[in-house]
DNA sequence: GGCAATACGGAACATTCGTTTCATCATGAT
DNA sequence: ATCATGATGAAACGAATGTTCCGTATTGCC
């Protein structure tokens, strides 16, 4: 019955009212903060009266505040010593500190360029395209996707090129110098995605380019290039830093976009609240469950 | 002037009294005692009067007590990746800088955890499972597209969840308890990706999943959970650091899967190569066109 | 030995801490 | 509508915190 603080404060999500949820949901999600700030505090960053986390503590069976938080500062000090532990065993255990390691660097590669300078010249050409297709295939599909995804939010005017019996759609053929297109690739450089990227420069439009290497095929078609490596421990390539490029370009081309497609931001927004609001309904529910 | 204050410290302890001295070893011996305790309880186990601490924190150039206890909570909140972070920060800000630090940030906060411990764990129950469902919508859509792209190469036995007509695959429906799945999201939860994975549960199914926070439907749920957050300087949540614990996650379930699973990526490993001698003549014909 | 300078501990101080009380509010059953 | 129940915030309380002051003890120097 000796269960984790963090574990009984899950599970007693549901049978709080908003306010003691409220306080618990900032807990769970800042569990260091509890160990070293003070009651009052930590009840000033979760916007919630000092009370409130006073007895936040005995609905899960601590005796004091003083009980609950002695839980958080032992759960602090044994990490801290267990990194010292795995910090003196070196490099051979670790397959996701090597991952991290590698998606840094790859990351890092990226940012010694002149990344922000780059990063707008692409937003304007984006900008200022009538429509602009995203191209991406095998493990860059998922750029392609995550990119199509938050632009819809608010940018109608671009489109996802899919695969149709195996070559692309016709969209491509109808391109002209006043579109663009927003093309992943990483090696191996899939034949399709090359191919519509060439056949996209022969007819004008302007292309813009996340990919692995300087000497990739796209590197040296696009009039933007962004260069962001994909070494991994592992076999396959690590998109992780091609995404964040991808999220910077993105966050920078939403900045500098009009006014109706900011409008759209803001419903965006205010549907991600209202969601937020449904799930903390939707959790007493999951709660029952158990 | 801005060196470490445990490193200060150091220095500073020839010319201090002899309970000042004594006051300073235990510190320097239990830095972490220093970010917990009081002042009071501190000076009590170094068997110190309180007033004594008081003056080693001006000692080493603190104004406060509070400054130089704030010194040692920071060295304990400290991840292993601070100083790459601060390095980040460095070349002036720009939204692209921002987006960076975020994403470094997000990765970081998950290493923090036993993070090592918690791949392996996951990746033993996909491993375990007779089948492996991949579940993700809105902006997590892209990383099961990722996940079961990358497992399809070698493992046969994940499929990915596709929406029809509203709602999920029958598929779901089969799960039994020697089963698994694969779930991603980040706020706004999708309420098919959290209905999905309690009707899992109910059904005895093993449930891995990537969420950024604690306190998300998900985390609560999940046999294993993986947090790490979508901090983001924009509006839209980040993805990269979760594909980055992803891609650990994929990188370990195939370290550890059998022979068979080697095989197939040895396969994909020479077709890489062979599609790269493809690109290296292709380059000619496209240099030819500039 | 006498003297100054410094290091130290104990006590008093204002401040901040965590807790409790109490009035108010929302909710739901009768 | 009425009441009961529980959740919540404001304020007040004693306890504990960090700081400062002052008297004492120790040290180094003449």
């Amino acid at each position: 019955m000796e269960s984790d603080v963090q574990t009984r404060l899950t599970l007693a999500l549901g049978r709080l009212g908003p306010r003691l949820k409220q306080a618990a949901r900032y807990v769970l999600d800042h569990p260091e903060a509890v160990a070293l700030h003070s009651l009052r505090s930590l009840a000033a960053q979760a916007e919630v009266a000092p009370a409130t986390l006073s007895r936040l503590a005995r609905a899960v069976d601590c005796a004091d505040y003083e009980e609950f938080r002695q839980s958080y500062q032992a759960r602090l000090t044994e990490r801290s010593f267990a990194a010292r532990a795995e910090a003196l065993q070196g490099a051979g255990s670790g397959l996701m500190q090597d991952q991290a390691k590698a998606v840094v660097g790859n990351l890092d590669g990226f940012l010694a360029e002149d990344s922000e300078e780059r990063i707008e010249r692409a937003a304007r050409v984006l900008l200022a395209a009538e429509s602009v297709n995203v191209v991406g295939m095998l493990s860059s599909f998922s750029l392609a996707v995550y990119a199509h995804y938050v632009a819809s939010m608010a940018l109608p005017q671009w489109s996802l090129l899919r695969i149709q019996g195996g070559s692309l759609a016709d969209s491509l053929y109808d391109l002209s110098p006043r579109d663009a297109v927003l093309a992943f690739t990483t090696a191996p450089y899939s034949r399709a995605t090359v191919m519509a990227c060439r056949d996209a420069k022969t007819r004008g439009a302007a292309l813009v380019a996340i990919t692995d290497r300087r000497s990739s095929p796209l590197a040296r078609l696009a009039d933007v290039p962004l260069v962001a490596e994909a070494e991994s421990p592992s076999f396959f390539p690590s998109v992780a830093a091609q995404f964040a490029v991808l999220e910077g370009l993105l966050a920078t081309v939403l900045r500098e976009s009009g006014a109706p497609a900011l409008d759209k931001l803001q419903a965006v927004e205010e549907a991600r609240r209202s969601y937020r609001e449904f799930w903390d309904d939707e959790r007493d529910s999951i709660a029952s469950l158990n």
